[in-house]
DNA sequence: TCATAAGTTGACCAATCGGTCATTTTCAAG
DNA sequence: CTTGAAAATGACCGATTGGTCAACTTATGA
């Protein structure tokens, strides 16, 4: 074998990651309420009891499944971004941007899913269930907490303002999920071909929203740096 | 009587627009395919029953009304907002200023209606029903006819540059939509409390697009003002 | 007061759809 | 080839919900 994973294995997450592909499509076309198990089974070339075998908790499970995989994979994309060898004698502000473009970049592959998991989430703070919000707080969670220890390694190094590393995560990804949200709406509904008022490419979002918070974020003054003993 | 209404008209009218009120916040809340009769006609205090009464084809009668009735307020908007009494004395570009401005307020104050407009339309693409893509055609059609006829006495006058006036609404409308899709997404579902990377108000927004829109629109020089002859 | 019309109602129906499970198919091992 | 476990399947069930309608209430006006 060349992996760890027996072909059973590979096969049964291949199979998996062809209903995901389906669901993904169907959600996307039709919204979750109007989406049907039926459709994504056929769409996915199975059964659709056989979506239960791979999806246990069935149609939710198959929607936070496609949430999780797009955390894991935003979170790997900050773990790789800020990565030893990856910033290795690259300046703070730089690593930053490319990791805001890289960001932009994944946004733009993904905007169905984005798209489904606004609304999902939208709809998530009018019902009562606490396991939902629980749920939807905990991916902002995995991912700020992915950003955290960066910041916080660079307000050691006073690369960054001394200010609580969470609430700057927060403050950033506040702003990236401003910028993504313009970028997604700006240029998919509009009826003409060009977006002439807005960021239309990751990397002039990433300089733009470089700017803005690194005119915020950074130490004005040496004195600045040297206040980091909190 | 003080209109050419009778009582019973009047109240019909009081009742139909008590129906679409919760309509409107019961869509809002769950989107069209989750929010259901009963809870629209429990909101509004009535039987399920009685909605037929008012609204002939049922759920989807209800939520093309208020798509109805969101437009037909825009198309009041701009009609207002060009007219002689309006306008008077006031040079193109103000009005234009002045224009957009209430339109963003508009669109501010309307923003679930037009956030499930554009879920709604979207899904509509997906399906081959000709008279649903006919009827959101219409919609937007309903607005530019509303603009055009003042774009094409402003190209008469030597006002604007003499390019063909529906094409003209089309990019201005565009515009509006997609600052607007700006506006509406970027303060909404983000985790901070302010939106420092974008225009927070109407009036920035007005004169941001005012802006945009008059550079490319205007002519340069008094020779392109003589070309109006098309 | 009574008759007619207008308006309201919610029990009911039919269709849709998420979820279940007994049956069938596949296939690797012996 | 046999066997048994794993996997796949779609008919079926129950719940939900859009839509209907016969019964009922209210308003009108002679």
């Amino acid at each position: 074998m060349e992996n760890t994973l027996s072909r059973r294995e590979r096969e049964r997450l291949v199979r998996r990651q062809e209903m995901l592909r389906a669901a993904k499509a169907v959600f996307a076309e039709k919204g979750y309420a109007s989406a049907t198990l039926d459709e994504i089974a056929h769409r996915a070339e199975f059964g659709k009891g056989t979506l239960y075998n791979y999806f246990e908790g069935g149609k939710e499970d198959i929607l936070f499944a496609i949430f999780d995989e797009l955390y894991d994979d935003l979170a790997r994309l900050t773990a790789e971004a800020f990565s030893p060898e990856t910033t290795a004698g690259v300046p703070i502000r730089e690593a930053f941007r490319r990791y805001l473009e890289s960001s932009f970049r994944f946004f733009l592959e993904r905007q169905e899913q984005f798209m489904l998991l606004v609304k999902i989430a939208h709809q998530m703070t009018f019902s009562n269930d606490p396991a939902k919000s629980d749920y939807f707080k905990n991916l902002t969670s995995k991912i700020v907490t992915s950003l955290t220890p960066v910041l916080e390694a660079a307000i050691e190094r006073g690369d960054l303002r001394p200010i609580p590393p969470v609430a700057m995560a927060h403050t950033i990804f506040g702003n990236i999920n401003g910028m993504q949200m313009h970028m997604l709406l700006d240029c998919s509904e509009t009826t003409q071909e060009s977006c002439p008022n807005s960021f239309s490419t990751p990397g002039e979002a990433a300089d733009f929203l470089t700017t803005v918070l690194f005119d915020g974020l950074v130490p004005r003054s040496d004195a600045d740096a040297h206040t980091h003993t909190n």
